[in-house]
DNA sequence: TTCTCTCTGAGAAGG
DNA sequence: TCAGAGAGAA
């Protein structure tokens, strides 16, 4: 019977998916499978679930799967949902803040949390500390808001609370107490932010034996994906939860299933951490399977990428093959400027249309957002539709935000963030001052805004006792509504439709309200409140984790959790711009990879982050593994970056692809151009590499023509930049400079003539700068 | 309270 | 280049 789910796996996807979840001792057997990019990773996921389901060594109920998007969970449950006869909805799959929420929810009480707890996004628990640190009169300067907001993400990512955290100097001191007073308004307002939704139930787990236990007992199967990107308080979370944290004997444990790719890490940044994967081999024992079989990728395309990542050095070590043959080369072009690349992108895709490619396959990638610009313009320019990935999306739109508030206040009006956004909005004559007597007042007798507002006397009392009213009499009047009529209710009775009208450019804002409520009809209607509620929960057992929220609650968690599409020119068929980051887990038939130079790709602060070159480097890999056919990669010799020209050298990921897979399209620059570079080991310098002019490994000195015969369009520039004499330059490049502002620096470059002369300086406490010489005040040092 | 101007600084992003 | 924050004026 289950052969079929096993048909059209092959013999690596087949043993991932059976591996035995029971040792010969019979103890639980956990899994490590390393899925290399294309190889149906989200495949075996899945099918070891309907796998484990179908042969009966667990129920539906007993699995526990978590992933990273929501998009993710959706397609998982999606794919199960068509192998297995199975109603999928009282399952726990989903992210980690999904399920942690979940849990949360149905044990509020011992996580010492109101039943109405709000969830707060990240600018919201900016906008919360902002509110704080005025409150407590702390200079924002000395004590950034958006610093400690790094801060206590950080601890609690890694698990710490206050009284973890080990005492540093003065400033790690008042950061911790700040720490302390930010979770002690998270509890008074009954708000939790994204990380401490993971930290709560971390501790839940830990401190209250009886649910743990539960848990730990339910789910005898505990399924990870993109177990690369974990962090430390995940891990904890799942060892816990499965019991390899000692709390069960090792006859008890649940079985672990982790799939990841440590190549294709690149969230270092935001807390997540590789390591995990060494430290799961080390202590949960997994068999392991590599998955090494791409069904993506032409050949060349494959080898480029197996190549570049090789010059990585910490890694458990993969090697990705295909069946498909060689296919195409990849292409790489250099363009003199960065419009100058934008227009041959243009030509390039417009040639790709006419040989019969969707547009919808061709993707564009760049490292930073920024450049999305000048692509942009081009393509518009050219009359391509096109989509950008990333950017706002639905949830996270301030209109939606503001209505969001007013119905969060109907739910919990001790929601001082909420309070604080709407009580002025629109405006009814609650200023600055009104809000900061009103904090006085609430911090005076330890209530929230809300409840102070009625104590308030005068002109101000008045209008926030207006403001006080309008919530309650909301609240009341759709105390027997659906969700959507309460939406509805909610953004006419608030004044935000009438104040968006009244707006100039109101009108998309008004349409995003409505389609609110849309929202909030598609919501109840998935998650099948009303008619077909009884279906949600599964036959057999009565757990505390499958409890009813009220509609309005949970959809108020569910627009925390999910911010939705930016839906900007979706489902158009349209080029895809988007970052390399975004691109993780999609594929194109073609795929370009723009501004590849140093100081951008890699870009320019990694290389003084710890193993940052590393993961620029799975970056490029990632980047590479989108491409299914067609592979360019186009890099530029002078770019506008922040309003300035800026000359940056090719990047070194370009010298670590096998040069067989490679075709030019512009002449491939001769060693010379590389510099005088021994071998491959001189780039690790902590600086930015920059071209250099060196008249005679570059330019031909008598004349002004480029020895390398160069693409004739790049002559102009090369002109420019072969001028400039070096020893006119007032530093040299190594010495050691002082600037007013930015202190102490060394010289890392200097390029441009006369008054257009810059130095690029590497501050010590400042990163890296260019300063034009005739404006900075500069003065050498030792 | 709100509008306008000036200054600053700049990476990537899911929940 | 350009978005966001903060200061100052109406």
């Amino acid at each position: 019977m289950y052969s079929d789910l096993l048909a059209n796996l092959n013999p690596e996807q087949g043993e991932a998916v059976t591996l035995p979840p029971v040792d010969q001792n019979g103890h639980a057997q956990s899994a490590l499978i390393l899925a290399g990019a294309g190889s149906g990773k989200t495949r075996v996921l899945t099918t070891r679930i309907a796998w484990l389901i179908q042969t009966g060594q667990v129920s539906p109920i007993g699995v526990l799967a978590v992933t990273f998007t929501n998009k993710a969970a959706k397609e998982m449950l999606i794919r199960l949902g068509a192998m297995l006869p199975i109603n999928t909805r009282g399952m726990w799959i989903g992210t980690f803040h999904g399920l942690c929420n979940r849990l949360l929810r149905a044990h509020h009480k011992d996580a010492g949390l109101p039943s109405t707890f709000q969830i707060l996004d990240t600018q919201d628990q900016l906008s919360a500390i902002k509110r704080l640190l005025k409150g407590l009169k702390v200079d924002d300067e000395k004590y950034p808001p958006k610093q400690l907001q790094y801060f206590i993400a950080h601890a609690k990512e890694r698990g710490l609370r206050v009284k973890d955290i080990e005492s540093g100097d003065d400033f790690q001191a008042k950061m911790a107490q700040l720490y302390q007073a930010y979770d002690e308004q998270c509890q008074r307002e009954g708000v939790v932010d994204f990380a401490e939704l993971l930290l709560r139930s971390y501790e839940l787990l830990k401190h209250s034996e009886p649910i743990r236990t539960h848990y730990q007992e339910r789910f005898r199967h505990i399924l990870i994906d993109e177990f690369q990107d974990t962090n430390a308080l995940q891990y904890a979370w799942l060892k816990l939860l499965s019991g390899h944290d000692g709390s069960r004997p090792s006859t008890q444990r649940s079985a672990v299933f982790a799939v990841g790719d440590d190549d294709q890490s690149i969230y270092a940044f935001r807390g997540a951490d590789v390591e995990n994967m060494r430290l799961y081999e080390k202590q949960f024992h997994p068999m392991m399977v590599k998955l090494e079989q791409n069904y993506r990728s032409h050949g060349h395309i494959l080898d480029t990428a197996n190549h570049l990542i090789s010059n990585n050095t910490e890694r458990l070590g993969k090697n990705l093959r295909t069946d498909a043959g060689h296919g195409e080369p990849v292409r790489i072009y250099e363009a003199a400027s960065d419009s100058l690349e934008a227009s041959w992108l243009v030509d390039e895709i417009k040639a790709l249309i006419n040989s019969g490619i969707q547009r919808t396959e061709i993707a564009l990638l760049y490292r930073s957002n920024a450049q999305s610009r000048i692509i942009e313009h081009a393509l518009f320019s050219a009359g391509l539709p096109y989509r950008v990935y990333g950017g706002l999306r639905f949830f996270e739109r301030a209109e939606i935000k503001h209505a969001l508030a007013y119905l969060r206040l109907l739910e919990n009006p001790n929601d001082d963030t909420s309070f604080s956004r709407v009580v002025n909005f629109p405006t009814r004559g609650i200023g600055a001052r009104s809000i900061e007597a009103l904090q006085d007042a609430a911090r005076a007798q330890q209530c929230s805004l809300y409840l102070a507002a009625s104590s308030l006397e005068g002109k101000a009392g008045a209008a926030l006792g207006g403001f006080v009213r309008l919530i309650d009499h909301m609240r009341e009047a759709t105390r027997h509504n659906t969700l959507p009529e309460t939406v509805e209710f909610v953004i006419q009775h608030s004044g935000l439709i009438q104040h968006y009208l009244g707006e100039r450019e109101g009108q998309d804002r008004v349409e995003n309200l409505q389609e609110l409520i849309n929202a909030a009809t598609a919501f109840i209607a998935e998650e099948g409140y009303g008619q077909d509620a009884k279906a949600a929960t599964l036959p057999g057992e009565n757990a505390p984790g499958d409890v009813e929220v009220s509609p309005l609650a949970s959809f108020l968690s569910h627009a925390s959790l999910e911010a939705g599409d930016n839906q900007a020119q979706a489902g158009q068929d349209a080029v895809q711009l988007m970052t390399v980051h975004s691109a993780k887990g999609l594929e194109f038939t073609s795929v370009f990879i723009t501004g590849l130079e140093e100081g951008l790709f890699p870009h320019e602060n990694s290389v003084n982050e710890l193993n940052g070159l590393e993961e620029e480097r799975r970056l490029m890999y990632v980047a590479i593994t989108r491409a299914k056919e067609r592979l360019y990669l186009s890099h530029t010799q002078s770019r506008m970056l922040h309003g300035q020209v800026r000359y940056n050298m090719p990047s070194r990921f370009l010298e670590e692809l096998p040069s067989d897979s490679l075709k030019w399209l512009t002449p491939k620059a001769k060693d010379a151009r590389w510099g005088g570079r021994s071998s491959g080991s001189t780039w690790n310098d902590g600086y930015t590499r920059q071209r250099e002019y060196e008249s005679n490994d570059f330019f031909d000195s008598g004349s002004d023509r480029p020895v390398t015969r160069a693409h004739s369009t790049l002559s102009n520039n090369v002109k420019r930049m072969a001028a400039p004499p070096r020893d006119t330059y007032p530093f040299k490049i190594g010495q050691n400079v002082f600037h007013t502002k930015f202190g102490e620096g060394r010289v890392t470059a200097l390029e441009g003539l006369d008054t257009d002369a810059r130095a690029q300086i590497h501050f010590k406490r400042h990163g890296i700068k260019w300063l034009q010489l005739s404006i900075a005040k500069l003065a050498a040092i030792d």
